[in-house]
DNA sequence: TGATTGTCTTAGTTTGAAATGAAATACATT
DNA sequence: AATGTATTTCATTTCAAACTAAGACAATCA
């Protein structure tokens, strides 16, 4: 009873997520059928979730006639929390190797003794690794990292293979962008400008960006280029978590989002395509492996 | 003993394959230390798959002594036998998805079930499909189809994709291409143009596209250019192993690899780009869900 | 009566432990 | 210097148990 689930875990988030999208007061009426539709789930993790927001004093329940917002939830205050415990996991991997702490050859049982997982979810953990071809599976037993693991020249071919992609994205012919979106990241962007920049506001300003980047790519009504697009930010979550650029970037990073948004709204779509081109190339000039955009 | 492991069968192939790389005759001698080196694996299943090799016929074990080769192997008849299980397994899945008798979601149970598999067998095989995008996990329990069954869209967005890329691998900085390379597979293509063709041949034609394209990726020297085709290349084994172009369009097919490979060897890159450009855009012309390049 | 919540049953999945089997490694033998 | 043999480590499979979600039904309130 006093586990949550990673599903119901998860559903409580979207629950949250579901009450500020609808502008939801304290005192609202939430509803177990709908959310459950809504979320394309059953209502027993629904009930899971709301039980885990009543502990957490966010609703209450009224026996038999239903649930009761308590106080308008607030935006979450760290952003990136919703990576999962096999998402972290692979962070942690991924620092320990580019750290050099990690052998290039590895045992399933000795990730397990090294961080304490159950096999499941090392298994889990490799699989996705792997995914991103970050690691292979030897031919015998165990898993053998690729790349080095501090690659200069992996930075250079990243950006040329974005390079080659994101500025196309505009001019596929399905390409489709709908204005709530333009606002919502519009607002990210300046809040992000407006705010005093800290330690951590990192880990929300890579998600920024990858949802960024990720959107215009489902935008381009393309399922390629969405999933590649997808992979790349996967692949580099693993390694930017920490920015060590200095908040000048943050800043023209920023602007040049804004500016792509603006020319969007305007249905310029080659200026577009040229403002991602460029704004990619002079990410590429940055000097750090692995890099962020 | 009568039981080749998957390692032990794909050593047994991989032994076969250097015999006939080094050019070794009957009665030569294989050494078994240097080929578990050679393969990085232990001696162990070298062993085992020496014996199986044994059991065929193909060596005989002399006692302290070691293992002669008895005759030389002739190429594989029928390339592609290389599959896997698994493999076969996602090839049913897709085509039984394709022609509609799958539901849009399904549980793991019902596909042990209706395929016959073991639990882990099942996971490696949504994993795998999941990898490509074909499938995703519900939030609850079971795995949702993505894609309709039959996306004649999914043809164009596939071929817009590869436009992107494609042409622009003989123009990375590190383009580098083997002479060794363009010799085995000028052979195979010529060997394809001069036998008749047969409803078999379907799969080695399929793979000997496949390697053309993801070989030329990989002489891009950028490694997510490589990995990108090659998951195209995975995408579309599910889907490909019929060819039903009929026998002219395999003739066109090898011609315009063969001008590629003519141009590459003089040394004309721009002009490669531009002729698998075409290549490309011709084959995205023929009008079939899931066409072949 | 209609709609929503509470309760219960069934089907499905995940976890954990034990057993099996295979690969890696070290050592002996020829 | 290679093959043969034995031991150890590791991975996979199998099975039972615990748990979770889905779906159906009963109870409650407007």
């Amino acid at each position: 009873m006093a586990t949550p689930t990673r599903l119901q875990q998860e559903i409580a988030e979207r629950l949250l997520q579901m009450v500020r999208e609808d502008g939801l007061q304290a005192g609202a009426w939430l509803n177990e059928n709908s959310a459950a539709r809504r979320l394309n789930v059953s209502r027993t993790p629904v009930r899971a979730a709301i039980d885990h927001l009543a502990r957490q004093g966010l609703v209450r329940r009224h026996p038999n006639k239903g649930v009761e917002l308590l106080s308008a939830p607030e935006p979450p205050a760290d952003p990136g929390t919703g990576a999962d415990a096999t998402e972290l996991a692979m962070v942690k991997v991924a620092q320990d190797r580019h750290g050099g702490r990690l052998p290039d050859e590895i045992s399933e049982l000795e990730l397990m003794r090294r961080y304490e997982l159950g096999r499941p979810e090392v298994q889990r953990l490799m699989a996705r690794l792997a995914d991103l071809d970050m690691v292979e599976r030897k031919r015998g037993y165990g898993w053998r990292f690729l790349h080095e693991a501090r690659d200069q020249s992996a930075h250079d071919e990243r950006y040329r293979f974005r390079l080659l992609i994101e500025p196309m994205v505009f001019l596929e012919p399905g390409f489709l962008l709908e204005q709530g979106w333009i606002d919502e990241m519009r607002a990210r962007h300046e809040q992000t400008l407006s705010q005093p920049w800290k330690e951590s506001s990192a880990i929300g300003f890579y998600e920024m960006n990858a949802d960024f980047h990720e959107g215009l790519a489902a935008a381009s009504g393309n399922r390629f280029i969405h999933s590649a697009v997808r992979r790349q930010n996967q692949m580099r979550r693993l390694s930017n978590y920490d920015w060590t650029y200095g908040y000048e970037r943050v800043v023209v990073n920023s602007r040049e989002h804004l500016q792509m948004l603006a020319t969007l709204e305007a249905g310029d779509h080659q200026l577009a395509s040229a403002l991602m081109r460029s704004h990619l190339q002079r990410a590429m000039q940055l000097r750090r492996p692995d890099g962020m955009d």
